[in-house]
DNA sequence: GATGAATGAGCTTTCATTCAT
DNA sequence: TATGAATGAAAGCTCATTCAT
């Protein structure tokens, strides 16, 4: 893609992020994008197929962002236990930072549509799957202790979402960062964990 | 209410849980829910202010009978470690026999559109303040270790309703009963529960 | 169909007509249609499937109605001679007392739109499947001379149009009704039917 | 205008002529009939004004073509029954040797937006002029006997529409050139030509 | 002259809601 | 109370046309 078309389409993304966070995917129109991007709304149709188009891009692209970020940031970890640290804050600072696709992530995570859920289930699943895996690595070298691996993943993203989901949902909330602590703290005990 | 007015009160009801459940609430218009429910769609209109109404009653009709039939079952508990498991316990029972329900909120507990999530809310927050309670409470009786009570009751609500995640967008799912202990293993290592 | 319903019905592929007619398919919204119908844009919806449809329906109720005529008009005859005048005069009369058929016929007879021309083809086809069966039987019953069926057909069905076309499109055009003999005359000397 | 200048021009206008054909005006977009030309969308409007002008274009350029040869071919005939022959072989072979422009004839011949309407009109008169002034002079010279010329020509022209609308509508048309006898045998019998 | 990305007016169609019966 | 035909506002999307490059 050449430099200002990249532009123009992360700028529509961005807008679409903003405006799907404030009125929700079915309620916000594509008008409404088109104006926060600063284009027509027929310029959205020159980068989107459709209204759908947008919010599956903006999951593959933005998602795609934030679990390659997750993995780039556990590559440097020695043990499990680092590794969870290590998501638990890159998690919660990704999100913290990108707050608008925080909204964005819980609201049309569930979408029932099931062609949307189907298109956004891709990078969510591959999270799940990044998680397992580093819970499986953990079981398998005895740094933790679990039972049933997906039931852990279930515990661990269940956590940490809906952590961002009180935060969102709050007019002044604490900052994410200072619960990493006590999240983190939570899951040594669940996964018994040594000091 | 009329006995009968009740009964379509509730028809209505459950046509909505079931419609909502399958098209999402944007999607499924109010002539389907209609049609579920054997009445014409003006009728709909005689219980109903709106669309949006049918969705808020719907919260607030089932998950309070959600939460009251929580409140009830831990009633009889003894210690938090019983009243926990219990919660897990009745959380998935309830949510297994009443699969729409689940999918429903699993769904529209994350809108965006800000008239609807102030209306649900309320049940919500009355069910997380419950949780909160039972923490609270196992803290001072010193039956669980616990830093924080909200990310106690974050991580408590967010594993089961990542559970429940998995479980309602699985084609086969395995039943959610056979889970309860697995889940329960780890909030007894997460709240340091003795065995 | 139900009474009412029926008379909607036909309020609504009569306002198509005329509208069709003074704008042409395309150019004519279907708001245009509504209005002129005494309906709101969204009823015209209750009784087709889209603007195609309208179109479509127009043709086989009216070009149906029309066939029904003309095969009816034809059916007392005793010559080929006689069906064929008959044919000319009731096609004529029919078209002048609907003048915006007519024009709708001229225009949207040979609409490229594949889809389109499909659905509008039945009707037609089987106006020159009629045309033929009488050529066929005059040439049986040798009372006309004709090498080719389907050549006499192109001419006789041809010469009709032509001539609607140019009462159609002209401002003050002479009545069809003068015209029919001298059409008829020039079919007695092509088919070779004695005096 | 210059030679590349004339040249492109031409371009497009076979570039809409193919367009039209395959899709009919409406339904066609200007940027496929520039794709088609190997122009941008842009460069279209350097050569006509509107997509309007394209299709009146068109006809004045085409049509304009194509009575210009009927006019050739018939200057060398000594009879009307030769012009008349003549005028029949060279429709059909003009026609068959350029099907898109036959079918862009039937197609729009009859578009009912009056501007359109008016635009095409032109060249199509001029047609119709040419086969009267045949017809006429027949008549006076007693070559044939006619009672009403303008009759004559529809239904000399309307046999000729006809046919070329079964050979553009048909997927297998048998050769125009095989009709022109079978064409010609009925005018003459029509026109009361002598053997 | 040539380009093609951008524009935005205008279209078809949907659907929550109403109201005469 | 119940109905369901009718409403009409509103939204997604297309595409002829423009204009900066």
């Amino acid at each position: 893609m050449s430099k200002p078309r990249e532009e123009k389409y992360q700028a529509i993304l961005d807008a679409a992020t903003e405006a799907f966070a404030e009125y929700g995917y079915f309620t916000c129109q594509v008008s409404k994008i088109a104006k926060l991007a600063g284009v027509a709304d027929g310029t959205i149709y020159l980068y989107f197929k459709n209204k759908e188009d947008i919010l599956v891009s903006l999951f593959s692209d933005r998602m795609g962002n934030f679990i390659q970020e997750i993995r780039q940031s556990i590559v440097k970890c020695q043990t499990t236990q680092e590794r969870l640290f290590c998501i638990i804050r890159t998690h919660f600072k990704y999100m913290e930072e990108n707050r608008s696709l925080a909204i964005v992530t819980q609201i049309e995570l569930r979408q029932s549509d099931p062609k949307i859920r189907e298109a956004i289930s891709g990078p969510l699943r591959e999270y799940f799957h990044l998680i397992e895996q580093v819970l499986t690595e953990g079981v398998e070298k005895q740094e933790i202790i679990l039972a049933d691996v997906k039931v852990g993943r279930q515990m661990f993203f269940g956590t940490l979402d809906a952590a961002i989901s009180d935060w969102v949902s709050s007019k002044k909330p604490r900052p994410l960062e200072g619960i990493e602590e006590l999240v983190f703290e939570l899951m040594r005990g669940a996964f018994k964990i040594k000091q």
